[in-house]
DNA sequence: GTACTGATACTCT
DNA sequence: GAGTATCAGTACT
């Protein structure tokens, strides 16, 4: 498996969440080895897009957006959840991918542990819980994705053809923007 | 199958 | 104090 390098990411924030469909999230905590096949993600820009995070400048919870492209950047949200992102864009231009849904490749006895069922769909198809299963939190935000224990590696151009582009789930404003990327017909999508 | 609702805590105004 | 890049459970068709 060959690991996306930084120039990968170095890229416009639409690309960068296009090209990412298809690829694979490893992590490894421990000794445990878990991954999944990235089949939705979102993409979210800085000052020009009002759903963004980074919309109205810098903050201390926004900051890795505005850093160097390759990193994480991990939030809270509503109570109880995680989101993962992906930086992207040169520094100091702000742009993160949200990886929204994911396919369990390895480590899933792991992660049904984490998340408590056992049903192979419920696992990670949302951002929410696929945090959940990979055992993601704050900690993790602002942390070098070309690093060997938690990286993205290069996916099969196979998928390529079957990309779908729809409008993002879950926010108030810019809704219609046609942001969203999905592997059409893949069961571990969080929506249709 | 869809629709609604509460949980819950963090961030920014 | 208001809003939130969500999920799971319940009620209903």
């Amino acid at each position: 498996m060959k690991l996306l390098p930084r120039s990968f990411y170095e890229r416009n924030t639409r690309i960068v969440a296009q090209e990412l469909i298809g690829c694979i999230l490893v992590f490894q905590d421990g000794k445990k080895l878990l991954s999944g096949k990235i089949v939705e993600t979102e993409a979210y820009f800085g000052l020009s897009d009002p759903a963004s995070h980074a919309y109205s400048g810098v903050t201390c919870r926004n900051q890795p957006m505005f850093g160097p492209a390759g990193f994480s950047y991990v939030y809270f949200t509503y109570g109880n959840h995680y989101c993962f992102n992906v930086v992207t864009e040169r520094e100091s231009v702000p742009g993160a991918v949200l990886i929204r849904a994911l396919e369990p490749l390895s480590g899933i006895n792991q992660m049904r542990k984490n998340r408590g069922v056992s049903d192979l769909l419920q696992l990670t198809s949302g951002p929410g819980k696929l945090t959940k299963a990979f055992g993601i939190s704050a900690e993790h935000s602002n942390l070098d994705l070309t690093c060997p224990n938690f990286y993205l590696a290069e996916g099969g151009f196979e998928e390529f053809m079957k990309i779908k582009v729809s409008k993002r789930i879950g926010i108030s404003r810019a809704k219609d923007a046609l942001l969203r990327f999905c592997l059409s017909g893949n069961p571990h999508l969080s929506r249709n």
